[in-house]
DNA sequence: CGATGGCTTGAAATCTCTCAAAGAAAGTGG
DNA sequence: CCACTTTCTTTGAGAGATTTCAAGCCATCG
């Protein structure tokens, strides 16, 4: 277990990690640099999270990931997971599932990036934050923590702070969120869903287990 | 082995593939249709290819994979994959590795279509597919076969096809690269790949093998 | 209390889109 | 082989979304 303090990087990007690593606390974030310097997030980890899986089978890390908070972390070596792997199946299969939906929520953010505009693309992101934070408990009448700036939103989203500000006041006005201090509050699921384009399918969640 | 034709779907959102496929010929894309009906691409598949490893082990596939051209398939049972790959752990790595490696280039996609401008996006998007085509040995002195159209330019980059035909125009007029009738030559590798902030690293090759 | 980082606003500049039409190219059927 | 149809490409021009620049405000923190 370690901590990391927020805006410190966790991994860097050409690295070569020895040990896979699980969120335990905290907010981070998969981003790369473009041209000009600008980030791009890539995605948002919440605790449960295990941000790098991809170093187990591929050398040298392609992205950075930052923490956005103080963030815990718990560590294993690689040696582990792979001898893990090879006597325990069904563990391998479950964490190449974990890099499949990884890959598959890439995926939605392409199309959220590459065809919605504004307020649906930002709105989607919110959708998807919320039911991810809902999944592992940690959201209650539409309310949960997302400790971000609105420039942090505009690197996840493509849009520029100046823009992502506007537009999250388009989404106020129309009662659909709050979002400030860390906080975000969603009024209107239902609407917000509808206008984020929201299909939770790509979240490939698994059905609640039997109680 | 099995035939697909051009424009016809190979796979659908919302199937439950029971085999694993590889793609022998042609050109193949992965998709989504957003809001409005339009559509995203969200990856190229080119010979060689594993389409959908995914569906190994994520129940429902959450995007659609269509053939641009004819393509000709081959298949394999999800149970035999699974069987060969707890037998044969090098297998599975490999094969949850190509994953990973599809995840890497969802990643880029989200920064091109996220923070670079026309010229650049489409640029980067050229220099990807030389590349891949170099890979399989389907590019020689800068040409490679690249059958699609403008629209479905358009539809990889999150650019409208009379946009995608300016930036096109542009590219030629700086002597870069010719584009059309399914071919495309790059003539100045060095100076696209600058405008293109193409870094190969994100595509993880493999190590030439020794002959 | 000053300083810093984040939020908000206005206005002009850009990029990209849409609409609309016309010109090429490719495929089809007679 | 030509006429015809369809698809793809190209152009122009106005509209729209988003960015940049610049400034002011507000809260938090040492």
């Amino acid at each position: 277990m370690e901590g990391v303090g927020a805006d410190q990087a966790i991994l860097r990007e050409g690295a070569r990690p020895r040990r896979a690593c699980l969120l335990v606390e905290g907010l981070a974030c998969n981003a790369k640099v473009g041209p000009n310097g600008r980030r791009q997030i890539l995605a948002f980890h919440i605790p449960e999270d295990a941000p790098d899986l991809t170093s187990l089978h591929l050398d040298v890390r392609d992205s950075d990931t930052w923490a956005m908070t103080d963030c815990m972390l718990a560590f294993m070596d690689h040696r582990d997971v792979n001898r893990l792997c090879d006597d325990q199946p069904r563990l391998a299969r479950f964490l190449w599932r974990s890099t499949l939906v990884d890959a598959s929520v890439h995926r939605e953010w392409t199309l959220n990036v590459g065809l919605r505009e504004g307020p649906s693309r930002m709105a989607h992101l919110l959708c998807e934050m919320m039911t991810r934070m809902a999944t592992i408990g940690r959201a209650a009448d539409g309310v949960c923590a997302f400790p971000v700036t609105q420039e942090d939103l505009g690197e996840a989203t493509g849009l520029s702070s100046v823009h992502v500000n506007r537009v999250l006041q388009d989404l106020r006005r129309r009662k659909l969120i709050s979002f400030g201090k860390g906080r975000l509050a969603i009024h209107d699921w239902d609407r917000l869903v509808e206008v984020a384009d929201f299909r939770v399918d790509y979240l490939h969640l698994l059905p609640p287990r039997a109680a």
